[in-house]
DNA sequence: AATACTATAGCGACTGGTCTACATAATATG
DNA sequence: CATATTATGTAGACCAGTCGCTATAGTATT
């Protein structure tokens, strides 16, 4: 029961975090107030200094973590459904768009904008977020690994992967279309399924 | 000698433009404040109002454009120079790691952080950057076309390498190393060098 | 005399952060 | 079991500082 009602009462610090998130995904960090975050989460102030003690910039870090860590377990799901890297590669695309086009090609990488603001400004920001790439690029090189990659080509191509996904993200952003993504993820996936490497 | 006039009296205002794309690029749009921008461009308020009567959002845009058009410049001059595109993504290569490494991983990309903190809020700096990466998209696209790639593999190709330089100047920012920029740049020299897509 | 440009004071709105008052819950003590 | 006591969490007023922007006075250029 105790641990119950600890989760019940912890609701209004995961709330917090994910309208943090949402918003700094949207708009940036800095773009972000805290009254904003406040008014979209429902908490009252005092409450974000309870469970956030270090202010803006450590639930900057806790919505780098929470998004971040829910990209990976998106990733760690659809690596174990797809046959071999490329057909991760399209499966996610699938879904990656399909956010995008929803979301009228506001919502983008949750953690991209608020690591560009913050790098190297803010230690623990930039901590949260070195430790979800590495996350990511453990995913990548645990795929490539099964698929038999020769040893010294799975880092790289691991992290070929997430770059091009970063950045056909940001294109397909300003651009306001899902072609630069599918353009990358074709590239990709002609690199991946060559092997030849 | 009127003309020359004049680029004098515009110093001020190039003086501003450059003074914003280098704060931009280290602390974001909504993280840099016009004080940051006259104080480090040494104008007064009243200039900055007199050349940019569309306040920040117009001068952000500008330094879009200004940034973005020194890039492309420089993609020109580099792939005038080199030997096909592989040799000019491995010569932009050694540029930017020296760029990097000289800021101590501080300067990326000067137009990305400002793109994805204004977009979709902006119409003025969103059309600035898309004007940008459609110049850089055909300087691919030519080097491209000037190595006989197969017609309908060009623009694919031209956005995969610009997505992977992007994203990789993201991980190579956030995590300090130059590494992610060696290893996507590697991947992207051997699928042009392949060329088989 | 007119135009282009500079300089600064000041505006209301908003920033992140602190502080105190208060409610609720868990624990301790008779 | 009932009542004190201490944590725990909520609520909002408030602060100095900064935001982008405007208005106005002044200087320089043509």
């Amino acid at each position: 029961m105790g641990i119950e009602k600890k989760k019940q009462l912890k609701k209004q610090r995961d709330s917090l975090i994910w309208a943090a998130a949402k918003l700094f995904r949207r708009q940036g960090y800095s773009g972000t107030g805290l009254r904003d975050i406040l008014a979209a989460s429902g908490a009252a102030r005092g409450s974000l200094y309870h469970y956030f003690p270090g202010g803006k910039e450590q639930i900057g870090a806790a919505a780098v973590t929470a998004a971040g860590g829910l990209v990976t377990e998106t990733f760690v799901e659809l690596a174990r459904q797809a046959d071999g890297p490329a057909d991760f590669l399209r499966r996610y695309t699938a879904l990656l768009v399909g956010w995008l086009e929803a979301s009228d090609f506001r919502d983008g990488c949750p953690i991209t904008t608020t690591l560009l603001e913050t790098t190297p400004g803010s230690a623990a920001i930039g901590e949260a977020g070195r430790a979800v790439f590495a996350d990511w690029q453990l995913v990548m090189e645990t795929m490539l690994a099964q698929d038999n990659w020769p040893a010294v080509q799975i880092a790289p191509m691991a992290t070929a992967m997430i770059a091009g996904l970063e950045g056909a993200l940001l294109l397909a952003r300003v651009q306001g279309t899902a072609q630069p993504i599918h353009d990358t993820v074709g590239a990709l996936c002609t690199l991946l399924e060559a092997k030849e490497v």
